[in-house]
DNA sequence: AATAGCATTCCATAATACGGAACATAAAAA
DNA sequence: TTTTTATGTTCCGTATTATGGAATGCTATT
């Protein structure tokens, strides 16, 4: 009956019964989060209600379950919530960052990065460079200014609107190219768009020729704290489409936002502002 | 060797080993949330390697577990963090203060509450009246002045300066009695005590004879947006001894904050106004 | 008082989890 | 490089342990 497939990594098999079952009378509650009766549990997972109350015995010892006194149902517990906890604070920009960029690389075929908002600045904490002979370099710890860097630019636009301003008004816009924009006003009326598509780009705007793509990471509580870009040849970005290439980084970007524990989608930063 | 012990209501005997045993698998992250080997899980729990990997392997194909790729070590899963998040979602004030309010009760002798602060004023959202003859009475729905309520100024007291302030300016400062605080001013300035202290009081603010104390409840997020109140006359509680009573009411107001998925401990609010 | 609909407990059975030992793999030492 | 060591992973025969049908208790409703 429980014939293993070999040689398939993902091994189905290995597995302890009873363990699972507990673990889908947790999963139970996920979608449908409310109180369950033995019963309800009993016919969802197919178990006889004697097992499931059995399980339920033992979820409830260790706070995993907990029985609501007046309606004899049972409930998930605060030790989830607990290890809810733990998952986010476990996890750091830094120890989730990599695998991201190596799959964007793979993706997308140029330099990617991921960067922080550092003051007036961006700057770089981890990064993995494209391997083609003509590509955008770069190393960790560098900075770019706000005004005409992707990943500023994208950072700002999902800031709360007086703190951005705060930020723009000490920055220096200074000229690069003849791209650059150079004044705030400007930038604030590309904010609404940027969040509308979900990134910004530096399109030629520190060096001629070279475009960058940036998407917004979000922490656990919904904030934009960090920032994945993709850097390389205009041409060669534009060959490829721009929108193919800035959905890859909207997908890694938020691949790494839940990784990091954000439960949100990619249209709760607006919600989440027009609710306040 | 596992014999039962019979007649005892918390029946340990009543668990399935294997469940237990992933169980405290998760809980060995919770403590010491880094990652964790096979060999360090052995140890930590007692059992042999071959079991703790068999247990991992079953957690990790329901997300409550994954390996680290680098280090093959083992970390909580994200599904943990889903979790969590349900269970503050299936929690309500509503459905969580009856049975702290029963406990309450039980231990000062006088009239309890929970309230929530709406627009300028407190109002009662659950109660349990005191047994006793000589009584404060009480309903829900019943709205209080933020100025001279033990509940509005508690909440007061633990909201951002600024809102504070804002509702107070709105507020109108009526007087009941000769020990009414009528001015915002002289309210501010009990703020910092009231938060070093954790409660506030009503004593004989609104009705002579009648003293109310009042802890404020968080939410998961850590803002206090309700208040616990025990309710009674001036002699009775300070024969019981004011301070007692607040410590039960402080107590009472900091378990129903923590099955609410509230994770901070007393001086949270001060080391996170601090932080930032 | 009778009934229905639950959760809970019991217990004989064999299916299932167990753990020692072998194996695989990766890192550290020679 | 080769050897050693440490650690994760898999195997498999055994009997411990989980199983589920049936009996029991408990509440609420008729």
């Amino acid at each position: 009956m429980n014939n293993r497939t070999q040689g398939n990594k993902s091994d189905e098999s290995y597995t302890v019964q009873s363990v699972e079952r507990a673990l889908h009378i947790l999963l139970a509650f996920e979608t449908d989060h409310r109180e369950l009766s033995v019963g309800q549990l009993s016919v969802l997972l197919g178990l006889p209600k004697s097992t499931i109350h059995r399980l339920l015995a033992t979820l409830e010892q260790n706070g995993f379950i907990e029985q609501v006194e007046t309606t004899r149902n049972y409930r998930l517990g605060l030790k989830l919530r607990v290890l809810g906890a733990s998952v986010v604070a476990s996890r750091t920009l830094e120890s989730e960052a990599l695998p991201i960029l190596q799959m964007l690389l793979k993706q997308c075929g140029e330099t990617v990065s991921v960067s922080v908002l550092d003051g007036i600045e961006t700057m770089i904490v981890e990064k993995m460079e494209s391997l083609q002979s003509m590509r955008v370099t770069s190393h960790i710890g560098k900075r770019s200014q706000i005004h005409c860097s992707g990943s500023g630019k994208v950072l700002l636009a999902f800031q709360p609107s007086i703190a951005a301003e705060q930020i723009l008004a000490k920055a220096p816009l200074t000229r690069y190219t003849d791209k650059t924009i150079t004044t705030a006003q400007e930038l604030i009326e590309q904010f609404p768009e940027t969040r509308r598509r979900g990134f910004a780009t530096d399109d030629e705007e520190i060096v001629e020729g070279q475009l960058c793509i940036s998407a917004p990471v979000w922490n656990s509580e919904g904030k934009a704290f960090a920032a994945i870009t993709a850097s390389g040849p205009a041409v060669r970005i534009r060959g490829k489409g721009e929108l193919k290439i800035a959905a890859d980084v909207i997908e890694a970007a938020d691949e790494l936002s839940r990784r990091l524990g954000w439960m949100g989608d990619r249209h709760s930063y607006e919600r989440g502002n027009a609710a306040k």
